[in-house]
DNA sequence: ATTGAACCGTTATTTCTTTCACAAGCCGTT
DNA sequence: AACGGCTTGTGAAAGAAATAACGGTTCAAT
């Protein structure tokens, strides 16, 4: 039983997970079309880009609104700005880190966040031997410290890099200090409300299935 | 008749690709079980520790063999290693790495690859740059020594950490050089042959996604 | 003007997934 | 050896999601 959030302008309809999970992948595929100096495209074109069907496309825009033209496609721009608003990629996302061994320094220094808007405001670390340490411009902060950091630096998305068996635990936390969302890259499957909005990532387990897949393969033992 | 792990790529039940992507779950989830001594499982208990209906996790586990037993549950030994076999996991998969700019040198230090039985025994770069520098204890490569180096090791799986301009041709060079499975970290969608699998690592599409649901609390801007 | 090719938005249809529900089997207890 | 509490495996039913189909609009070319 999901229970889920208010919609927004369009008001009535429930809008499924699988839609807004394609969304960004639409932002993307538009943003590339557009700094190629394209200015309207077709549901077609974009499927074909995208390797899916125009009729999922235009179904799965048909949830926000109407965006295209008939005969013609969608302005790319305008398009763009519209999914922009739904998915509130048009504003600045505060978000602090939790966990700064090699997998979070690498967090702090990718470069991939913050031209989308999600910048990393703060480091935590539950490790002493750790609190205190520069990573980035960031100075590594207790975990006492995280309510008050969130509230203050108005902070709803977390980021947890912490090894395997620490991170339910640091998620209960960031729950407790009422975080929103959280990126959770620990290789586990942790429990959060369901008021809270969870994404894993997790490399192994996308190998893990992959493999399946190729031993079909004369790659013999 | 029993059904054959290996023979079911042409064969009768094509499972779906859902499945095959809860399967690693389940593995994570009864690897813990028997580390904490728990020897046998129900669906239900199963279910549980993952937020899934016992229904489901029966029905999944249907489709590859039959490892309960009515009125007690699955043996966690027994059906782990099945589902090791049946996703391939009971070995070793050597793979190379394309990349080794910050992320790719994380990558390569990432501890959790090597317990799993993924192996990176290869480094490549397409930057004269970054060839012949030593990452971890691998010595980077040219572009060039891909094919030979991939035969060489029997690497079958890529793990792609290049600028997101470069992702396609790289993969496009990986397919040329039969690779067989693509765990790609750079934010594009790339085209791949059917015949290739493509798993994508995009920490970015998940937040952009995850916005979507955090715009209705009072985070107002 | 008119034609025709291109294309959207939406309803209808098909396909895919999940859940339900129950016969059949296991096990401890009496 | 029979009972009762559990649990699996599986068809059938229900629910979701993807695709097809089509009326209606746009625009360029004639």
């Amino acid at each position: 039983m999901e229970r889920n959030r208010v919609s927004m302008a369009t008001g009535s309809t429930q809008v499924p997970e699988v839609v807004v999970l394609r969304l960004p992948l639409y932002v993307r595929a538009l943003t590339q079309m557009r700094d190629d100096g394209t200015s309207v495209v077709s549901s077609q074109q974009l499927g074909s880009r995208l390797q899916m069907t125009p009729a999922q496309i235009r179904k799965d825009l048909s949830y926000f609104g109407r965006f295209g033209k008939q005969g013609r496609g969608y302005n790319v721009e305008f398009l763009l700005q519209e999914l922009g608003q739904i998915l509130g990629l048009d504003r600045r996302w505060p978000a602090c880190l939790v966990g700064v061994g090699r997998l979070g320094r690498a967090i702090i220094n990718y470069p991939g966040f913050a031209p989308e808007g999600f910048h990393i405001l703060a480091a935590f670390d539950s490790d002493d031997e750790h609190v205190g340490d520069k990573v980035g411009d960031l100075d590594v902060r207790p975990m006492a410290l995280l309510k008050d950091t969130l509230k203050r630096e108005r902070i709803a998305i977390a980021i947890v890099a912490v090894p395997a068996h620490e991170a339910q635990s640091v998620i209960d936390d960031l729950v407790e200090c009422d975080v929103k969302g959280i990126l959770n890259y620990a290789p586990v499957a942790p429990q959060v409300p369901m008021s809270v909005v969870l994404r894993n990532i997790d490399p192994v387990l996308s190998l893990q299935s992959m493999t399946y897949y190729l031993l079909d393969e004369d790659y013999e033992i």
